[in-house]
DNA sequence: TCGTCTCATTAGCGCGCGCTAATGCTTCGC
DNA sequence: GCGAAGCATTAGCGCGCGCTAATGAGACGA
């Protein structure tokens, strides 16, 4: 590490208020408070004064008092849990566009899988009186979750909790499932394999939803599970397990695009053709498979769905023009790309 | 898209105030305030109360009046230009961690590399009166950068530019492309092309570094720069271009690790191995480079010094503990995986 | 010239809390 | 029993701005 001494002159921000510009400009305060909030009955002759003032002062209004006098909070609380997905982060990203397009700020709380932590962040969310609160896959027991943010208006995302404050958004994972079962069995496939995210809720349900598009099909009797987490090293200890036991299945169906990625990794190091010998079909549709080395087929979220519906539900209840409880399933689709193929006769 | 209403019951917050909890307690609003600055001259008994009383009433000090209270604003403003870049976001991970250490909040300002919309975030940022301000890779112009954060405390990161009211972190170019080329020159490799990440400061800083040290190991005559930018598609582009001209190069250091990877997949569909006739080499060590099915060499930049000494920076300037402009160097490392090897003898 | 009507402008309170000088209450020693 | 000393508590102003009732200034007709 390197350590320079650029220069020693720092000058410090004076900070100028409505009082500044309202002597500069010779009118009255609160004159320089209407003109600031697009407010009529104010001569353009006035309004041009204040905002010379304010921009010669280099003036901004002070969104703290602002918002205490106005008792209106500009800016929506998002607790992301756990920010070292880059699923629930690209969910973010749409989340914070569509807040900005709405004119709202985003105040994160980024956690990392901490029930504890997470505690901590709603606290200071709600300290700052936020408008209201994003929440994208929580932990905390609905109970608890429930009695902190009891009154907020509330949207939870990809949890669906008995959270009697918060309209919740999702995807629709029958819908998936459906999409990725038919795919593969259309190519041939009969005996597919589900690679679990595990115990979570999204993942249970991810796995139901499989089993169901299985039996929907007939094939509840050549579908099989082989349970893990979210994680690469999950989808590369499923394909360990696959080889050793030589599974009969001639496709797999990965709870996310990590696991899948993950399982190829070995499947190919291990001499295994993906996706000549073995179709691979992930979840999610991540940055990662559309990498040309990649290139997975994949079940995609709508994830600026998922953002823009939430602001706008969450908008309804702050605008309270809305005082019902409500849950959002949105479809997702089928991205074809090369790691799914007819099944070979062998 | 499918709408499930599901009830039809909305408490609504009712906001407590420290008076609330004062005539709960049976104490006056000061002490109140005291209790909850953890103020000394607070007997057990009334400070028990006080407790008591806000936990009843579910009482959370209101951050804003707080603030405004104490002119002291415990947030710190993120300008993340831009949000797509994993890199960057990634860098806001580590940043956000480290601020939330030192008992500090982040209001995030995603951009996506417009300049208009970084203004607008940078004033959204200041009217919120953020105690200080990190910029990470800003485009904006350095002589109007200067000009809105006048007098603010702020921090500059991965951009070199000549902000006079902001201290520098970055990482040491110089020692990364050394790394780079020599651990490529050990493997016998001669002929090495960087696939440049175009003309933004960071891009052009890394191709100079790249060449600098090429030419100290008596190499200048044979390193050879393709232009491009910091996409997959940029990657994908030069290996074409390097595949049509039968370039003899055997080595390709690129500008980042989605560069790289974007080389690899054009290179591997056309049949030249990786690495056993070129080797390819990342820069970042992001997440991308440690999958194995792409096991990518790559210089990692140490994005948790960068986060935590932005924010100690910050913090420094904060408290007025220092007054001199001051500039970071972190030395990057190099994580060899399977991309490079010895070059074969053909 | 005077009163009325209209509209731009202002005075002043309130938002929730920080902070300090002043007040009230104990306790203690002599 | 009295004053001093030590603490716990309170009253009250200020932070920067929103908001409304009240004020002042013109414009107009009679």
């Amino acid at each position: 590490m390197t350590l320079n001494v650029l220069s020693n002159r720092y000058a410090v921000a004076v900070p100028v208020t409505q009082s500044d510009v309202a002597l500069r400009a010779g009118v009255s305060r609160a004159l320089v408070s209407l003109v600031f909030r697009d407010a009529t009955n104010v001569s353009d002759q006035s309004r041009a004064r204040v905002l010379l003032a304010a921009e010669e002062l280099g003036y901004r209004p002070n969104m703290l008092a602002r918002s205490l006098a106005s008792k209106k909070v500009r800016t929506i609380g998002v607790l992301l849990n756990d920010i070292t997905n880059p699923f629930f982060v690209s969910m973010y990203v749409e989340l914070s566009d569509a807040a900005q397009d709405a004119g709202y700020d985003v105040l994160v709380g980024p956690g990392l899988r901490s029930v504890a932590q997470e505690r901590t962040l709603l606290g200071t969310l709600l300290g700052h009186r936020v408008a209201g609160l994003i929440l994208i896959s929580p932990l905390m027991k609905a109970s608890e979750l429930n009695r902190i943010i009891a009154g907020y208006p509330a949207v939870s995302i990809a949890r669906d909790m008995n959270l009697d404050g918060a309209d919740f958004v999702t995807n629709d994972e029958l819908v998936g499932a459906r999409l990725g079962v038919r795919h593969l069995v259309d190519l041939g496939h009969e005996r597919i394999v589900h690679l679990s995210g595990g115990f979570s809720r999204s993942a249970v349900h991810r796995k139901r939803a499989f089993l169901r598009a299985m039996s929907e099909l007939g094939l509840a009797g050549s579908a099989r599970v082989i349970e893990g987490d979210f994680t690469e090293e999950a989808g590369r200890s499923a394909a360990r397990e696959i080889i050793r036991c030589r599974a009969d299945e001639t496709a797999i169906f990965a709870s996310n695009d990590l696991v899948a990625v993950g399982a190829m990794g070995v499947l190919e190091a291990s001499g295994v053709r993906v996706p000549e010998d073995v179709s691979v079909l992930g979840y999610d549709n991540s940055v990662i498979s559309d990498l040309q080395m990649i290139s997975l087929t994949s079940i995609e979220q709508p994830l600026r769905d998922f953002g823009r519906a939430s602001i706008r539900l969450l908008l309804e209840r702050i605008d309270g023009e809305r005082d019902t409880r409500v849950s959002l399933e949105f479809e997702p689709r089928l991205i074809v790309r090369r790691t799914t193929a007819r099944r070979a006769i062998r």
